[in-house]
DNA sequence: GCTTAAAACTTTAGGCTTGAAGTTTTTCCC
DNA sequence: GGGAAAAACTTCAAGCCTAAAGTTTTAAGC
């Protein structure tokens, strides 16, 4: 029996309500035991993944959030001593940010309570389980990226 | 080989990016098509299941958003003529909210829609692979909203 | 060199979201 | 029946997010 539209469409609806109980637990997670915001996780993510430092648009394109919402997050970071802004040499336009010590410290932190926690919300499945739904997962990605020409 | 907490949060990180992709290719196509959000499609989704109508608590309930925000989408959408609030018989507290038919009729040509682009994204993936990971997720659901005690 | 286009950002308006605080109405219970 | 507690909402402040418009600086074409 072949799969229909109503079956893709009931998977997708059970996908995005595992995807948001995950997500709304590491969000309360994180306000409860750091006082921070996922948003502000997934930026110290990418700049602790590139220690050289990144430029706004270079975030924002990581990230794929627009520029606007970056330069929002950035200023927060910086306030809370996280992040600071460098000039960058030969083009005034741009910005590099980078991770403090203490914002490297306090993302060590976040990061293993965070791996703890998605540990948790996936424990029960074995790693064929694991490795079947990522490499599914992996080809719808992949065919949005490409426009839905794959 | 059994599966690692690395393995689990790249995991996690997979189902994340295909989420939001998908996600964000259903936002774009309800802005372009049909001039609406999702948001406002999911109350309307859920109005469209019920078809006496939801009280404003009930509808946060169901789609799991706190109460204040309810509030604001269903004002914009009574604005756009798709949906109603009643006066409930015997509680003056309480307001039930249903589609108008212009919503009904609306709502049905983006549910449409929205199905074939579904269906579009996760084009590819055999009723088997679908099978499976639908029943992984629901898992992993229910394990959260367990409070991971299951 | 000058003009025009492009790039890197920021700002703005509008919408979504939450948690917390506030209002009105109903229920409980003595 | 009268007062306290609970329920159904709304309002508010703060943050996130986008698309669109605006600013400054750099690059390109002539």
């Amino acid at each position: 029996m072949s799969t229909t539209s109503k079956d893709r469409l009931r998977l997708w609806l059970k996908v995005l309500k595992a995807t948001k109980a995950v997500e709304s637990e590491v969000r309360e997670n994180l306000r409860r035991d750091f006082a921070t915001t996922l948003p502000r996780f997934d930026v110290m993510a990418a700049l602790m993944q590139h220690g050289k430092g990144l430029k706004m648009s270079e975030l924002s394109g990581v990230l794929k959030v627009s520029n606007g919402n970056v330069t929002g997050i950035v200023e927060r970071l910086v306030e809370d001593g996280h992040v600071l802004r460098e000039k960058v040499e030969g083009d005034r336009r741009a910005n590099l940010v980078r991770l403090t010590p203490a914002g490297k410290a306090e993302f060590a932190r976040q990061a293993d309570a965070h791996e703890g926690w998605i540990n948790a919300a996936f424990d029960g499945l074995t790693a064929d389980e694991v490795q079947r739904i990522a490499e599914s997962l992996d080809a719808v990605a992949r065919r949005l990226e490409n426009g839905g020409k794959a």
